[in-house]
Parts: C-alpha cells; structure tokens; sequence
DNA sequence: TCAATCCGTATC
DNA sequence: ATACGGATTGAC
C-alpha cells in the first residue's frame, strides 16, 4: 500500500538547511514542462548542488533529472516525494545554462526536457571520476597584444571591437571577412582579447573539418591548455571529459559544432559563429533550435559580446545590423576588390538553356582557357560542382526566378512531371500563375543532372592530377601545384597559396533549388570557393558559368554580400518570410494538425497556409509578421500540445519555427 | 450501505 | 506509465 510506503520515506530525514530541491525531468510531455520539487534526504545534502543529476519517482515511474536549485520551501500543497537517488554530485546544468535552455525552448514552442538532451551530454561514469586538472587561472595565458594591425587593418572598426572587448565590455558585430582571410586567426584573436578581459568565450563552426582549423588557430594564438573543442563525433566518453573541462572551469574557452553553443562557459564574454548560413547549423531534433538564434539568445543572457563572422551575409545578420543589434565589421570596396579574386560570368547559351543536363560536357571556352592558364602557370584550379538529387523546382521562363505562389508566395513545386504546378505550402495549383519579379506567364521545369564532371575534366586536361573532394571523402587542404580539384559545396579543400582559379559549374542546380533561400544559398557557396582563390592581382580568377545579368551573379562579380543581402531581407519583408516574419509549421496526421489549430488561442494578426499533404501526413503554416507576435505564437502552440499531451490526444504533431528547409 | 470498478486527471 | 479521487455500479 502506497500510505505505507510513503510513511516509510517520510522516516527519512529531510536536510536541515534548504530541504527542496527543484527538478527538472526528463519527461518531455509538453503539459509537464517545468520544475517538480523534491525532498533531499539529509544524509545526500552535500552532494545536491544545483545542476547534479538525480532519479525521482515521478508519476510511479524512475525517470531522470536535474537539480536547478535547492529552496528552503515548496508552493506545492500536496507532500513531497524524498529525491530516490543522487546519480552525481557533479553540477553538469548550472543556472546559466538551465535558463539559456528555457529560453530556447520557449522561444522554439519546445520543451525545457527536449532541450537539454541538446545541452547536456550523457554522462560516463569513468570520465567523471577521474582527477581535475589545474585550474585555468593556473595555466600560462598568452599576453594578450593589440592585434597586427595588418590582420585587421583592413576593417575600419576591427581593432575597436578587439578593444572592446579586451576592455570588458559587450561589443556586438556582423563580421563580412576580405576574400581570402585567415577567419580561425582572426576568431581566435577575437577569444584572446575577451580571454584578457578574464571572461570566456565560445565559438561555432559548421562542421569537423573548419573546427579542426579553428582549434589549430585556438592553440597557436592562445597558447594550449586554454580552451577544448566539443564535436557529436568524439565518442561519448571524449566528449564528456571535454565537457567536465569546461564545466570545472579548468578552461575558459569552447570551440565546437552547434551543440556547443550550450556548453558550461562561465562568465561569458564573447560567442561567436562563423559562416552562420550552413544548414549545419539547423539542429534536427525537437525543438530544431538553430545555433545562432540560441548564441544571440545566449549574448543577450549572458550580456556578451558577439562576432557573427562569414565570407558571406545571411540575411538573419542583416537584421542584426538593420536593428542595430550588432556594428557592421567590414572592410571598405576599395580593400575588399584588392583582396578579391576577378571574377567573370561564361554566359549560359541558348543550347544549355534547352538541356541543363549538358552543362558540364561542355565547358565554356572561357572557362577552359582559365583553367589551362592557371595550370601552366602551376596553380591548381577549384571546381566547384553541386550535388546531385536537388528537389524538381519551377522557375519563370523569362527572368529563371523560382516561382512562387500568387496567394502566400510559398515556392511552387511539380510532384510529377505532366502535373500542375502546386505551393508547397498552401496547396493552392499555380494555373495563373504570373511570375513576381518580371509578370511572366510561362514556367520550366528546372530538373537538374548530376556532374560527371572529374571525368570529364581529366579528358579536357590530359595529364593533370585530379583529386576530388566531396560527402564521402573531404580533403582539408592541397598542395600549391598544377592540379584539377572537384569538390562539391562546403567540402572545398584549401590550396596552399591559393587556387589560381575556380570554376563554378551546373549553377543551375543551385539557383533553382525549389526553397526561397536558393540566392542566398547559392552566394554563399560560391563565395565559400572563391575566397579559396588568389587575389586578383596574383592572377586569382573565377569564371561563374551562369547568366551575368541575374542578381546573384552580379553580386558575386562585384563581391558585394551586403548589399545582397539587404536586398534578400528586403525581399522577404515585402513577401513575409523569416527572419521579417516569423514562422510555425505544424506537422503530424491530419486530425492531429487540424485539433493543434483548434486548442491554439493564435496571436492576433496571424496567418493559416494550408494544411497541405506532406507524405502521409499534413503540414499547416501559421505566419506572424513580428518578431513580437513570434514570442506569442510559440507560447500558444506550446499551450495547445500541452492541451493534447494532457488528453493523451491521438497523433503527434512536430512543431517547428522557422524551419530552414522551407525556405 | 459498501466494496468493486471505471474514468478522468495529475504526476512534487 | 501509475496512482489517486470521485463517480458509478451492483450485490446485499
């Protein structure tokens, strides 16, 4: 009989001093997000320190938590169940990070559970129990030194941020990094300077490969012992001892992948993130926070400083700027052409126009005589080819811009080939359809091949090594000599010296991508190669082999990203997209999304699209055109799930804001 | 009138 | 999931 057992755990003893302890469970039941107090047995108080992992009884069942704080008294009526285990008395979730994640899940229409799986990395036993290393006031700090003024010379306001922040106090930028920049060099500096300031520092990179660069530059500017880097691929028990470094303090510095923009970094003074418009960025489990979303967050929290650094700009750091959120750090034209390799369109001709396909089987003479001109001067030449298996996209006949939807501009679609093209978002069929940009009346089905490029190329240039670089096998960087270098997106190697040319291929694929993003995107990539190449004045040349007239071209050929990205963030303020807009999309069974859209009190002003059938399932969006009313949308959705969690309501509905994929 | 059972709701 | 309270049922 549970009386019985239940006086049995009241014989123990409650602590003395501040007998409660606040729970947050592992249950991630959306009716159930927020703290359970506990009763710490007096015999455990020591070990109960806010962030220590226990078990509970909670509802009959063991689950897993952690402390968030230990209280002299407890709001709930009822008794209160004595804590059933104190796993460690390790602090793993201190405050600071405990309220980053409600924040994020708050902000995400998530739970504080689901986030912390993201935060907090599963515990190995061994890892724990082995001994602490020397704290990191004990451990030899580089002098901090005004940076050379050859590094950041070239940005006007560069060493008033490195000032700043050296100075102790918050300093926020947008970092548009010269073609070419040494960009770990210059984020360690960044970590070095608010490392004197004895604050800590954090800093995101896309993937294993720039953090490896990152981490190098981490140790020859601060010295070693200063700072750890935390990736999903260390392995559970690396990962942990990496995290208990940070965590105990023994270092002041975290470098890593997204997940590491949680990690226990005390007195913050500094995060930062390069090149934030990778999809890396975008986490794929529930809540789906993005990495810069949870740093700014994190900035604002902690009252740090941020560098959001990139060769590009997306246009969520546009915003920051346009807000006066952050300082503009870039470089003025005159600088940013000296450093910048020339550039040049290979126009696309009529016959390419009709067979997209053949693209790469016949390479522009311009492009070919670039890339012969490099090789014989003993250079290697970057190509720069897509990766296959893009979605089929529609664009307009006449000025190729991705259609889109006459009623919510959503991107239009063809699911198969004889079929009319439909929104992808609010199902409505594009039989008017009259393109937004020039008022065309025709689409084309964009359907895009694959390269066989490496093969080809090696025929074109008999006797050139050829090397490639993509999903399966990445090069991190090549030798400074005559050779072809295939890569796909993001897995561009460095050239020591720098390519003497890149060629950029099948632009098609990449302009035509059925999401929204597809300019930005596509900048994106093709800055991320071509910041590989020489100076111009070193004989640097990219050859884009696309129309020279579309917008995103002429903003590659005069290297001018902030002003395309003004123009993108103009585009979407007009057609209400994120980030101007703030967006949900529910997905799950069609009974499921339409119940979430009944129990959810929608904020005033806010816009349904769809549902539309996705797979099985359906998907609704729901649109509101402030940031404002984006705090209130996730508040109702997250009540509305917690409505349905209560129910025991049939059919999961994934909630997710601003899902990178739709546009 | 009381125990057995069902159902809804809270979960400390 | 499980436990509890309150309502409902059915046997006496």
């Amino acid at each position: 009989m549970t009386t019985r057992g239940a006086q049995r755990r009241q014989q123990r003893e409650a602590a003395a001093t501040l007998p409660v302890a606040r729970v947050a469970v592992d249950v991630s039941l959306a009716h159930l997000d927020r703290p359970f107090d506990y009763l710490v047995p007096t015999d455990r108080s020591d070990e109960v320190v806010a962030g220590c992992r226990v078990r509970v009884r909670f509802a009959g069942r063991l689950v897993d938590g952690y402390v968030l704080e230990r209280a002299a008294s407890s709001d709930h009526q009822g008794d209160l169940a004595f804590l059933d285990k104190v796993v460690s008395a390790e602090p793993v979730l201190r405050p600071e990070v405990a309220a980053l994640a409600r924040a994020v899940a708050d902000r995400y229409a998530g739970t504080l559970a689901d986030v912390l799986r993201l935060a907090v990395p599963p515990r190995h036993a061994r890892a724990e129990s082995q001994p602490q290393r020397a704290p990191a006031a004990a451990s030899p700090v580089a002098p901090f030194a005004a940076p050379d003024p050859s590094d950041w010379a070239a940005y006007p306001t560069g060493s008033a941020f490195l000032t700043a922040l050296a100075e102790g106090r918050a300093p926020k930028a947008v970092f548009t990094a010269l073609s070419g920049e040494d960009w770990p060099r210059r984020v360690a500096e960044a970590v070095l300077a608010t490392v004197h300031s004895g604050r800590g520092a954090i800093a995101v990179v896309p993937d294993a490969r720039d953090l490896d660069r990152l981490d190098a530059a981490m140790t020859a500017t601060l010295g070693p012992g200063i700072h750890v880097a935390l990736h999903a691929s260390l392995g559970p028990a690396e990962r942990y001892r990496r995290f208990l470094r940070a965590s105990r303090r023994e270092v002041p510095v975290v470098v890593g992948t997204r997940a590491a923009a949680f990690a226990p970094v005390e007195n913050l003074g500094l995060v930062a993130i390069w090149d934030d418009g990778d999809d890396l960025y975008a986490e794929p489990r529930a809540p789906y926070p993005h990495a810069l979303q949870v740093l700014l967050t994190r900035a604002q929290l902690a009252g740090a400083g941020a560098l959001v650094a990139a060769t590009a700009r997306s246009a969520e750091a546009q915003l920051l700027i346009e807000t006066r959120w952050a300082q503009e750090l870039a470089a003025p034209r005159e600088v940013v052409r000296l450093r910048a390799p020339a550039v040049a369109p290979a126009g696309d001709d009529a016959d390419r126009e009709r067979d997209p396909a053949a693209v790469t089987a016949r390479l522009p003479s311009l492009a070919w005589r670039t890339a012969r001109d490099s090789l014989a001067a003993g250079a290697p030449v970057l190509v720069q080819v897509p990766r296959r298996g893009y979605l089929p996209a529609v664009s307009c006949v006449e000025c190729h811009a991705p259609a889109r939807c006459g009623r919510c501009s959503g991107p239009l679609e063809l699911r198969s080939s004889h079929a009319v093209a439909a929104c992808r978002w609010c199902g409505r069929p594009a039989a008017d359809f009259a393109c937004h940009r020039c008022g065309g009346r025709r689409l084309r089905a964009a359907i895009v091949g694959a390269g066989r490029t490496a093969e080809e190329l090696g025929r074109a240039f008999p006797g050139v090594p050829v090397r490639t670089s993509g999903r399966e096998s990445v090069l991190a960087t090549v030798a400074g000599e005559a050779a072809l270098v295939v890569a796909t997106p993001g897995a561009e190697p460095i050239a020591d010296g720098g390519y003497g040319a890149v060629l950029l291929l099948d632009t098609w694929a990449l302009l035509t991508r059925a999401d929204l993003r597809a300019g930005e995107e596509t900048l994106r990539r093709w800055l991320a190669a071509a910041t590989l190449a020489r100076p111009a004045g070193q004989g640097g040349r990219i050859v884009v082999v696309a129309d020279g007239g579309l917008v995103v071209v002429q903003a590659l050929l005069r290297w001018d990203p902030a002003t395309f990205a003004a123009r993108e963030l103009a585009e979407r303020r007009e057609l209400g997209f994120p980030p101007a807009a703030r967006m949900a999309s529910l997905t799950g069974p069609a009974e499921a999304v339409a119940d979430m859209l009944t129990l959810a009190a929608l904020p005033e002003g806010a816009e349904l699209l769809g549902p539309v059938p996705v797979g099985d399932d359906e998907r609704a969006l729901v649109r509101v055109a402030s940031r404002t009313a984006g705090g209130a949308l996730a508040r109702a959705l997250h009540a509305a799930a917690g409505v349905r969690s209560a129910r025991k309501a049939d059919g999961a509905v994934r909630i997710q804001i601003d899902p990178r994929e739709l546009w």
